[in-house]
DNA sequence: TCTGGGGTCCTCCTGCCT
DNA sequence: TCTGAGGCAGGAGGACCC
């Protein structure tokens, strides 16, 4: 016991927490609802559910109006759309969002260069770092919101801190459109009463946990030795949160983050059963994990196969390269073979492919491997590669990766082509590459997002509307009536709003394909209200 | 009520090596 | 030659976040 007094101390006392609120957090409120609010002027003011709209969807984001209904982020979207039926149900854009997106953090970055985008709605960012000097938490947060407003009509939440975690509680506390700044002072007034779940990294299994110990507000949890947290939590949580409960929190503001890993996953409308039809479904999950790895420096070494049963059920298996690849066919047969490995027996719900140990060099691994070991690359699943004499074994007894071997000649072609890089020109060094990605990735934090949950089952812009497309709120073109939103497509009778950020609402209008056909376009961007002519202004239209 | 999809991090377990 | 301990790495699963 006394043990374990002596190292709580020593824990407090090496966390260094700034003295002075200087940690700021912006969160967008209902932020994908809200842009869909902007860009449709018939839905503002209305209920709206963003998110997936089978069978199986959730909902990821609702609108206010939506909320007081009951329509929550995450609830199955049968159930939302019970709860609040009048709701306009619609696709995520995740193309407009990332546009919204970029001027956000554009606006933050006008304040202070350090920004640390946590997500496509939210950021940190350190006021001590502002170049003219550490502005005023609140003359900070004021001129944020009113940029944000100016530039995008979006309403933005602020809190700002002493450190990262209370500058996050502190935004959440006065949703939508409120400031909270909370100086040190006033951490604990402000940190004790609330409820546990309010700290972060406190989720459903660790709230349960933590209830079976009597604790329900940081106050409670502040009462609990480090010994009771780290054994109840596990070493890291518990340590974490004996610190969060008392305000400690040296987390620096980080600008640039390293990727760990690439893929995608998809949930069918209908559960897969058999080897053929999974191991084609799988094929295309791939074809979307290779694009997404492809902006991450293109290679893997460690490709993870995910499987979700009928019973919800989930189970991971994983294959793993000596080197990192780039070779498509080698990364497509790594996850074929780790999802045979799964087992598709019973029918499958989900299927994901992740890439992991990425890395922007590929090629020169493996240029090396042709060197070091003569052999081609090989995998081995669920073996460990511990480069030894008793690899090239392993490799010859992995069922099945004759193909991965000989299938295909991109995996000799790979290794006797020369170190090329992604653009196929010169070989940077390493340091280089690493961080042109790194800083790639922290300035499209938000655009990336603009691929995942493919809402068309691939890029579909231009192409012409059709029922098959057809997703509710993508944006479509018609020849003479302009631009507007897909509000449903039932055979070749189209259901439309013609309306833009720049228009009045629209009602709807049916249109025939085959007489007025129409055109799947990109979102139009950010559309700032001084652009908007004055008479449709949100506040000229509610006078 | 019936549970998405993109991630990160942590823990536990196992196997290999010394 | 066998055995156990400790370090290390990887695999699998779980919790969490937005």
């Amino acid at each position: 016991m006394e043990r374990g007094g002596d190292q709580a101390r020593r824990l407090v006392d090496a966390v260094r927490v700034r003295d002075a609120a200087t940690v700021l957090h912006l969160d967008a409120d209902a932020f994908f609802a809200a842009v869909e609010q902007r860009d449709k002027p018939s839905l503002r003011g209305k209920p709206v559910l963003v998110g997936g709209v089978g069978g199986r969807g959730v909902v990821s984001t609702a609108s206010y109006e939506a909320r007081r209904a009951g329509a929550r982020s995450a609830m199955p979207m049968a159930r939302a759309r019970r709860l609040c039926p009048a709701a306009a149900v619609l696709v995520p854009r995740f193309a407009a969002y990332a546009a919204y997106s970029q001027v956000i953090m554009d606006v933050l970055r006008e304040l202070t260069p350090a920004v640390e985008p946590l997500s496509i709605d939210e950021a940190f960012a350190d006021l001590a770092l502002a170049p003219g000097g550490t502005p005023e938490p609140e003359d900070a947060a004021a001129q944020l919101q009113a940029r944000v407003a100016e530039l995008t009509g979006l309403t933005v939440s602020v809190g700002v801190g002493r450190s990262k975690l209370v500058a996050k509680i502190a935004s959440d506390l006065r949703k939508p459109g409120g400031v909270v700044v909370v100086r040190p002072e006033d951490e604990d007034d402000v940190l004790l009463p609330l409820d546990v779940r309010t700290v972060p990294g406190v989720g459903p299994a660790t709230q349960g946990a933590l209830e079976r110990l009597g604790v329900r507000t940081v106050a409670d949890l502040r009462r609990q030795p480090l010994d009771t947290l780290t054994m109840t939590l596990g070493e890291a949580h518990g340590t974490g949160l004996y610190l969060m409960s008392r305000g400690l929190d040296d987390r620096p503001v980080v600008t640039t983050t390293e990727r760990k890993s690439a893929g995608a996953e998809r949930t069918f409308a209908v559960d897969l059963r058999g080897r053929d039809v999974v191991l084609s479904a799988v094929d295309d999950v791939v074809d979307e994990a290779l694009q997404r790895l492809e902006r991450h420096g293109g290679a893997a070494r460690t490709v993870v196969a995910k499987v979700r049963y009928a019973d919800f059920s989930t189970v991971t298996r994983s294959v793993t390269f000596p080197h990192p690849t780039a070779a498509d066919a080698d990364l497509r047969d790594a996850a074929r073979r780790a999802v045979l490995a799964a087992g598709v027996v019973e029918p499958v719900r989900l299927l994901g492919v992740a890439f992991h140990a990425l890395s922007p060099h590929a090629q020169l691994a493996l240029d090396l491997d042709a060197h070091l070991f003569d052999a081609p690359r090989r995998a081995v699943v669920g073996e460990h590669d511990h480069v030894s004499g008793r690899l090239a074994d392993d490799w010859a007894t992995v069922p099945g990766d004759g193909d991965a071997v000989d299938g295909d000649g991109e995996a000799d072609d790979a290794t006797t082509s020369g170190p090329a890089l992604p653009d196929g020109t010169s070989v940077p060094g390493v340091d280089d590459v690493v961080a042109a990605l790194v800083e790639d990735d922290a300035r499209l934090v938000g655009a990336e997002k603009a691929v995942v949950g493919r809402p068309l089952g691939g890029s579909q812009v231009g192409r012409p509307l059709e029922e098959s497309n057809a997703r509710p709120g993508l944006d479509v073109e018609h020849a003479t009536l302009g631009r507007g939103w897909v509000v449903h497509v039932r055979g070749r009778e189209a259901t439309v709003r013609f309306e833009t950020a720049l228009t009045p609402p629209a009602r709807s209008r049916v249109l025939d394909l085959d007489e007025d056909p129409l055109v799947l376009v990109e979102p139009v961007g950010v559309t700032p209200p001084s652009q908007v002519p004055p008479a449709l202004r949100d506040d000229a239209r509610r006078r």
